[in-house]
DNA sequence: CAGATGAATGTTATGTTATAACATAGCATT
DNA sequence: AATGCTATGTTATAACATAACATTCATCTG
């Protein structure tokens, strides 16, 4: 029984890397297009280097792979790159880790929550509609209204554990 | 009908802030002592400082401010009492943030759960078993077995809406 | 197609957050 | 007092992120 709610799920070992990056790629320019964005050449290139790495990378190892094409970025480079991809819905920022991880369902805006493997760092995304609404009501009971939600898990992932 | 799940509630403006303060540094003593910890002066002072803030404070903030009493503080200084503090349950780290809040329930490690006023920038916190209990559940059905739960909601305080 | 406009990128510098590594001091037990 | 452990001092630097201003590029408009 597949649970659709999972937009990344735990990869295989043997998953083709290289296919799945290239599909990620496909929807995104597809997604962009479609809401008008432009999906220049170093974004491009750096989703790709996310999506290159399923465990969450960080922003200093995107530049520092960025550089071996393109020896002129720098910080800015790539924290510009990363702010129009999160504002496009193609990447998630892991707070817990200062890392970015592709997104699962490019495009459409969405909560994500996550799950980190301590082990092996992968990450699967997952939305939830219950986790979603528990959160939201059992805040507005106390008279608070929730704009935005940050959930991230801890442990071991099924291959790990 | 008092809600026993908030550890700590969004603050009235009026409140007393200072014995506050006091009973938490009292609570902290006393639980550390229960314990076997040490909580050497240097760590009750950023102790002090992070419940003399209520909403969240960050580390560089605590420096200054443990600078005016202890000319040679340095950020080692203050990281090493917070993670002794965190490690004691006293205070808790916003990642979102990266600020830090003292803790509700000291000595208990427990779950937390946070809510966080973007106006104002105030901070409850909250312990509700059902939220744990949901998260760990559905994560499980992925077979992910979780270890630390990470949950911060963002939005705005009663006060502020 | 020339010129205007706004978006994107280049560039330099710096701000902010956090830790490594090693030396010294303080405390508790024998 | 000698030992060993915990805590703190000290210096330096690593890791993460943005400000500010200059330039280039794409697109539209007349």
């Amino acid at each position: 029984m597949k649970n659709h709610s999972v937009l990344i799920p735990f990869k295989k070992h043997q998953h083709n890397h290289a296919s799945c990056v290239k599909t990620a790629l496909e929807d995104a320019e597809a997604a962009c297009h479609e809401s008008g964005l432009r999906l220049t050449e170093a974004r491009r290139q750096v989703l790709e280097l996310v999506w290159g790495s399923h465990a969450p990378i960080k922003a200093y190892d995107i530049l520092e792979q960025l550089q071996v094409k393109n020896p002129k970025a720098v910080p800015p480079t790539v924290y510009r790159a990363l702010e129009f991809l999160q504002n496009a819905g193609l990447v998630h920022r892991i707070e817990s880790l200062n890392a970015y991880v592709g997104c699962g369902s490019p495009g459409e805006p969405h909560i994500g929550q996550f799950l980190i493997c301590k082990m092996c760092g992968a990450v699967a995304e997952i939305n939830e509609p219950k986790i979603t609404e528990l959160l939201s009501e059992q805040a507005a009971q106390l008279g608070f209204a929730t704009e935005q939600q940050l959930v991230e898990l801890k442990g071991l992932c099924p291959q790990c554990s």
